[in-house]
DNA sequence: TTGTAGGCGTTATCAC
DNA sequence: GTGATAACGCCTACAA
């Protein structure tokens, strides 16, 4: 009954407890050695005797040189980075192909000037998931670390495997929809445009300061189609943030009022739409819509939203299956994922130019 | 140019190049030490030429005894244990008190039969997150680690510090307000009772094989004072249940029709309150609707909720400055933080017995 | 201010 | 089947 103290008890004191050499007494924890029925029940034994959970993480990691776990890094913070439903959906994907292998994902929330260190946090690879342009900042570190790296929706950068979304085109391609059905006064409403999420009018200036990849991205393919086409960066992916935008981009006088509003996420957007529906601006008639996305609304919108559906359980799996690829020694591929068009009841033609529906 | 290998360089390596002994290098990078001036520039420079990036995390846990890193196990999967807005408000406080420090978090969902392996992951402590009635299983393989271990709602257990909520006691505030304003009908909205998250009627079995803390706790003070009231278990926190659980309640001959519902968060009410609507009830005039939580519902519904606000921050930051004091060699105080009742608008007398507003 | 020695707890390798 | 030995890469007394 009386142990000796309080202090972790290690494999060598089972093994010596069950009167065995340290070299067996782990060949029976690891399982991968023979060992004789009885001895391994010794050991068993002794460490039940003991309250031995089993050998230490820490010690096996510096031996084996994996300690079981991946980084997983953004630029928000935790809450924010988790309150995007891609990001959740992502993780539904990347949970499947790593929590589901035994490994155990590290968030570490990185922002330059955080207190989050990524020299040394514990990791076999990382995943670097909300990260903007100066990711080479946060890469460097990463990069001397010589683990596998994997970027969601970034930048190029050598020796990084990027799983991409053809976030430029598929925008042209919603884009160009609006076009085809005649609209010609189009407004964006934007992702956050840097780690601040200042929402604004957009600029020159401020797109071209830019550090969100996703949203200049999404914001160029556009563009590819209404070149001057102006809007409002939102502080954020919420229907708060698309409602606020909505009502900047739809208080205004009529003439010169957007017939559609292409926004940059499917909460933006069911923003958008609320803001119009309090202005009596009737979704679609008056103005068109689109989302990005292609997130169940679960009764925030009651209207079907016409929006890009992104694969972003996919893109989790990708970034997953990357990983282990890469942790097993081979050389992954780079993943570019498409987004499809979906129509709903949210876009139509715009308005005839006299008539007000109001 | 031409390194040596592709292998990680060490601080041995390091340190030979810059022509002084590793413990020197070592205070150079942890900077407890006096070094001098000449001899730290030789030393980052050598570290420079081998791109190294630091010590390596794993040998200097081994070392140090310990890892950065706080363990956050969840019973659910990563995704749906993130996509409940009251986890994501405790991570917020969590990342507050723990990752501004410079913890990494590690998120381990973690199930009977899960191949995440909780005796090997490293961490200095864990935070048991949505983890239910058969806790001491999962906890014992934790408590052998010796490592300091929080628990957020969860029967008590030895060893384990509380961070907990009145649960019980809150839900019977809220359903008292619903019997002094003259409410014998009531209906219970709960949250899943176990981890298949089965969505059903409530019945005395399926109550007394409920593993879900939470769940259990706020049917017990809802049945303090409406002992007979029945309801139906959703299957997770969403609108989306909520709206299935009222249709299930509400479209019954109107003589047994709930006035009340009683539901345990606010995404279930929202649920709830919808399914009223499309049926042409009005809340609160013939239905009224309790929620659970004080989430800000961001247009999910445009009714102003009637509910019981929680203070899910400051539960997360109770449980990250548990963790940090019993890291510190302190031991922690159990916490019980207390929800409070806001009223909104969705809750009123019952409508009079004979009377229909339909 | 710097170097030496020893060990943190495991596991791989190779004998026996 | 089992045991000795030697790392894994670092840090911390302590000595110089």
């Amino acid at each position: 009954m009386s142990d000796t103290a309080n202090t972790r008890p290690t494999l060598a004191a089972v093994a010596a407890r069950a009167g065995v050499s340290a070299s067996t007494a782990s060949l029976v924890f690891s399982g991968r050695g023979p060992v004789a029925d009885a001895t391994r029940a010794r050991v068993l034994e002794a460490a039940a005797e003991l309250d031995f959970a089993g050998p230490d993480p820490t010690a096996r990691s510096l031996r084996r040189g994996r300690t079981g776990v991946i980084g997983v890094v953004t630029e928000d913070s935790l809450g924010d980075a988790f309150r995007d439903p891609i990001n959740l959906a992502l993780l539904d994907g990347l949970g499947d192909e790593l929590a589901d292998e035994g490994y155990g994902l590290l968030v570490l929330p990185w922002a330059p000037g955080s207190s989050v260190d990524l020299a040394a946090a514990p990791m076999d690879a990382a995943i670097l998931l909300g990260c903007s342009a100066d990711l080479a900042h946060s890469v460097e570190v990463l990069q001397q670390r010589r683990i596998p790296l994997v970027a969601i929706e970034a930048p190029e950068l050598p020796g990084v495997v990027p799983i991409d979304l053809d976030n430029a085109e598929a925008a042209r391609h919603g884009a160009e929809l609006l076009r085809e059905l005649g609209h010609e006064r189009v407004a964006l409403v934007t992702l956050p445009l840097d780690v601040d999420r200042t929402r604004g009018a957009l600029t020159p200036e401020r797109e071209a300061a830019a550090t969100a990849f996703t949203a200049s991205e999404r914001i160029r393919g556009a563009r590819a189609v209404f070149p001057d086409a102006g809007g409002v960066s939102a502080g954020g992916s919420t229907v708060g943030e698309g409602y606020a935008a909505g009502q900047a981009l739809l208080q205004v006088p009529d003439a010169e009022r957007p017939t559609a509003v292409i926004a940059q996420s499917d909460l933006l957007a069911a923003g958008v739409i609320r803001a119009a529906e309090e202005l009596g601006i009737a979704v679609p008639d008056d103005l068109s819509v689109l989302g990005f996305d292609g997130i169940r609304l679960d009764g925030i919108t009651s209207h079907a939203l016409t929006t890009l559906v992104q694969p972003a359980v996919e893109k989790g799996r990708a970034a997953g299956r990357a990983v282990r690829a890469a942790l097993a020694g081979d050389t992954p591929d780079a993943v570019t994922l498409t987004s499809e068009l979906r129509r709903g009841a949210t876009v139509a033609a715009p308005p005839p130019p006299g008539g007000q529906s109001l």
